[in-house]
Order: C-alpha cells, then structure tokens, then sequence
DNA sequence: AACTTACATTTGTATATACAATTGTTGTAT
DNA sequence: ATACAACAATTGTATATACAAATGTAAGTT
C-alpha cells in the first residue's frame, strides 16, 4: 500500500503521520472487506460482533452492559443496535426477573445458524486480508500495535 | 493493549482474527484521540483533511473529484462536508467558468488561519499516540502493514 | 415510610454517512 | 441542429451514530 500514491501527495510525510494515516486506510480497506463479506446476511461489522458475544455466553443470557464491554467498538447505542437484531430474528430481549432495571439478551436458534454462516465467509476474508503475512510478521505487527 | 483483556474474552484468539481486531482497537484510539483534538475548532477529522487538501493546493481551487480521490477516507458525500465548511467560513466553492458542471472550491484566509491552530494540536495528539514507538518501528510497522 | 441517589435502559434529537435518483452541463455522433 | 451518452455535482431518503435527557427500578439514608 503505497500512502503517498493513494492520497496523491507529493510531498513526503513523516514518519508518525504516515504510520497513522496509513493505519486509516489499512482500517478502510478491512471495513470494507467485512461489510462486503457480511452483505449476504445483512448484518453489519457490530451486529455480527453481538452475535458472537452471545454466543459466546453459552446460553447465559447478556445485559446491554455486558455487550458495550465486550464490543470492539464501543457505541452508545446498543438499545437500538439490539432493536435491529430482534427484528431480524437473531436474538430475543426480556426484561430481568430479578433486577428489572437489566435486560435478558440471548441469541436464538435461527440466529445461531446464521451466524455459522457468517463465520465462515469473515473467515475466509480475513484470511484473504492476513494472506501476505506470515505468523512471524503477524506477531510482529500485534508487537508494535501494542505500543499505540 | 492487551486485546483479549479489552474485549473480556476468555479464549485465545487465532493471531489473523486478533490482528484485525487489534487494529480496530488502534483504529478507535486514533479516532478518538483526533477527534478529541479537533473538538475545540468543531471539524471532523475528515474536515480536517480536506483543509489539508485545500492548502496543499497552494491557492490553485479543487473541485469535488479532487478532493475525493485524495480523501484519507473517501465518502460518497462531499458536498455536504463542504457545506459545513463553508457554514464556518473556512472555505468557498463557485462554478468553475470553464466548466459550468464542475466547482472551484479553495480556502479562505479565516480556514487557513484556523489550520495553523489545528495542525498545533494534531500534531501534539500524533506525537502522543506515537510516543512510544522508535523510528526503527515505526518503519518497520508501515513495512508491515504494507502487506494488508 | 418518605426522600434521595445511583443504576440500566430507552427515547429524543441532531448530525453523519451510504446509496440511489436527479439536475444541469458538456462532448460526440448522426 | 438534434439526440444521446458521459460527466460533475446536488438532492432525497433511509439508516447509523453520538450525546443528552428521560424513564423506570433498586438501594441507601434519615
């Protein structure tokens, strides 16, 4: 990916810009992998991302506060984030019995299957994504992302 | 940046699937850092850029297709964003009388003057964020990244 | 018990973005 | 000159997101 080339500059940037820059369009191109890949299913990146928290629950039913910890990207509405999965049939949503302030979100059987699908297709993008790296350079690089 | 920590996941993740999710992490630390940044001139990062853009033209205008194709995030709505530059008198747009269908859109002495603070404080914020990576990395991290 | 504070989620509102359809302009072919 | 395709930007619409205010519930204090 050559920075300069992409944002037709031509001046040479430093170091720290181009690293972070970089980094942006690094992040465009595995958005747009993700959402291209999720497309079939019409889920976005967040969505699939509450699905898998759910399913990773094993049956324990999660609250709101459980999935804004868990999400890669934090957001500050998972209320309706939620809403879109209910009306898709991927999870259901009841209140507490024991503190009714919480609710009880689980994912469902039609959302279970779904996401077997999906796992897949993200799967192969993100080996598709990774493909040029070795395990040794993919450590390398969780190395130095450690230090932002 | 412990990962597997920050999404509170028990499970070791394979090293592709952690790297994208890591950088994600990095990715929303950056946002949030620049648009922290930015918050006291009230621009979004990509009016930030696009300011850039304007200036990197050395008083030649660009029109819409310029500044999309040199956008670090390309958006399918330009004119809006310029909108609300022109709302804050930092840039102007006219018809470019050569061709009445494109538009001539440049900065205006109050948006350059505005850059000059803005560019103070994002370069603090990316001195910050890449305090703690040598030169030597930060090379070798855009080396790395190079292969996505 | 009444009052206050904290908690968990939802709702309202403003703004942002994606995508498609539309407008107005230019270039080209007949 | 007319018709048609291509171009550049704008507008409409639906959806997404951020942030603040509001709702309803629980816990703590006097």
């Amino acid at each position: 990916m050559d920075v300069e080339a992409i944002i037709k500059t031509e001046r040479k940037l430093p170091i720290g810009s181009r690293t972070i820059i970089h980094l942006m369009l690094v992040n465009n191109r595995i958005s747009e992998v993700l959402v291209n890949a999720l497309k079939p299913y019409e889920v976005s990146i967040q969505q699939f991302n509450v699905l898998r928290i759910l399913r990773g629950q094993k049956g324990v039913p999660a609250n709101l506060g459980t999935l804004n910890e868990r999400m890669v990207s934090k957001m500050s509405n998972t209320t309706r984030l939620v809403d879109k999965l209910i009306l898709k049939g991927y999870v259901e949503r009841k209140i507490c019995p024991s503190n009714r302030r919480k609710v009880e979100i689980s994912i469902t059987k039609a959302g279970f299957e779904a996401l077997k699908d999906m796992d897949k297709t993200v799967e192969a993008a993100e080996q598709e994504l990774m493909k040029n790296l070795s395990s040794k350079e993919l450590e390398e690089l969780n190395f130095l992302l450690d230090k932002i």
